[in-house]
DNA sequence: ATGTGTGAAGTACTTCACAGCC
DNA sequence: GGCTGTGAAGTACTTCACACAT
């Protein structure tokens, strides 16, 4: 791929697309279980398989990382765990702070996926006074007064935030300003930082909202197989659940 | 599949990309918003911002749903907002199970997006029979033995796991043999489920990993920078790029 | 024989740019 | 004049299919 052409020269052969990037993780689980078992090797259409897509997929994102299978063999579990991981940056260890430590907070420190792999819990952090000194997972929780100091002295560069929604960008900007250039927002929200700074977001009543869409056209596909002959007109209600027809309202915080 | 044909024939003019049903949530939130400050009609530019993506897209998107703007002037909120709803499917109410109440499953309960877009918790489930009657956000918490019941009962057709990964696909398996055709995952599985049946997951530690990645990628171009020229504070003198940071160029200290 | 690595072909999504309507 | 709606152009990602290493 001479092309290179299309942000920047890249310092060289460095230009893994971030589709593949969003499927490292799976891969290294996958891996990971199988480390675990003691299997040495396995087949691209193994892995593939183990980790929810078709093997070509699968080579070609392994193909941006280097040649790192035997032709007639597979891949090395043991040597592509250690690649992928370098790739991903989880040889080093990235505190971490939450900020939020409500239902959501809560559970996200409590959850073994961060620490096991390269994620290290910082510092829990909430508004509330009243929470200040109260262990959650372990970790007593801080006020967040004391939120620029936690991030420089940690030398914290990815913040969570699960917050209620009319905190949350206030509280981005506050990361933002004391160093933090990662910042996973669970607020439903659109944050604003500067360039530089990446942001991904969790939504929840975003995925669900998806499903519904597809829930519902599968309701409506349904229901125009069995009647046959009445699809055609405009939008069918979808019968089966008490329609409200009404238009939803925002929440608070 | 081995048929060359994409996904779906698709009834009619009903071939909304994916990417764009995936946006839809977004700008909904943004009109809701907007209408609750009771503002009248938006431009495609304003509302973009609001939702944080670019105005050619937001159009293109809206295209797809209909002619629902006027030239020259914008887009009507309240009634943009019904047909966005009315796609999505969110003008019916849909019952949802919650499986796993742990800290993440009473998150989810408490989580007020839900309810307030269609969404109604119709039950909560878990394994532990000492949770059995507990309220979890004032909605008792039933036994998983009762997990068929409550699903037929209610006309469940939307289910979310936030099991441990463990129990994960037989908790799925029984829910997609009650009749549950749409799931949101939250444990780190990959889930396996017959034709018909939609899976989206969530997953937090993959959304860390890939911040790490890009965090990654910053120092190292921060440390190769700096043997050039220093710039300083934050600015990126690399004219533009893609739509999101990609090539930053900032530094805590 | 077997399974990787990869050009080339195919598909999906984004952005441009401007005609057309208000 | 302003702003939508959309073909056309551009970009990103996926899948195919097969040469080639083991």
């Amino acid at each position: 791929m001479a092309t290179g052409r299309t942000h920047r020269p890249a310092t060289r052969s460095r230009g893994i697309p971030e589709a593949t990037v969003a499927r490292l993780p799976l891969y290294l689980r996958a891996l990971t279980a199988l480390s675990e078992r003691s299997v040495p090797t396995v087949s691209s259409e193994e892995l593939a398989a183990a980790a929810g897509v078709n093997s070509a997929k699968l080579r070609k994102d392994f193909s941006y990382l280097g040649s790192y299978g035997t032709r007639g063999v597979g891949y090395d579990v043991e040597y592509l765990v250690y690649q992928i991981s370098r790739e991903l940056g989880l040889t080093q260890d990235w505190p971490v702070v939450i900020v939020g430590i409500g239902n959501l907070g809560a559970a996200l420190a409590n959850y073994g996926g961060f620490a096991s792999r390269g994620f290290r819990v910082a510092a829990l952090i909430d508004a509330d006074p009243a929470m200040a000194g109260k262990p959650v997972a372990g970790i007593p929780v801080q006020h967040a007064d004391e939120l620029e100091k936690i991030i420089e002295d940690n030398g914290v560069s990815i913040g969570v935030i699960a917050t209620p929604a009319g905190a949350a960008q206030p509280v981005c900007d506050r990361l933002v300003a004391a160093g933090v250039t990662s910042i996973l927002n669970f607020a439903p929200t659109v944050l604003t930082v500067p360039d530089g700074v990446d942001v991904r977001k969790v939504d929840l009543s975003i995925e669900l909202q998806i499903l519904a869409f597809h829930e519902q056209r599968k309701a409506g596909e349904e229901a125009a197989a069995e009647g046959a002959a009445q699809a055609a007109g405009p939008r069918s209600e979808t019968a089966d659940k008490g329609p409200d027809g009404d238009v939803p309202a925002v929440m608070p915080a």
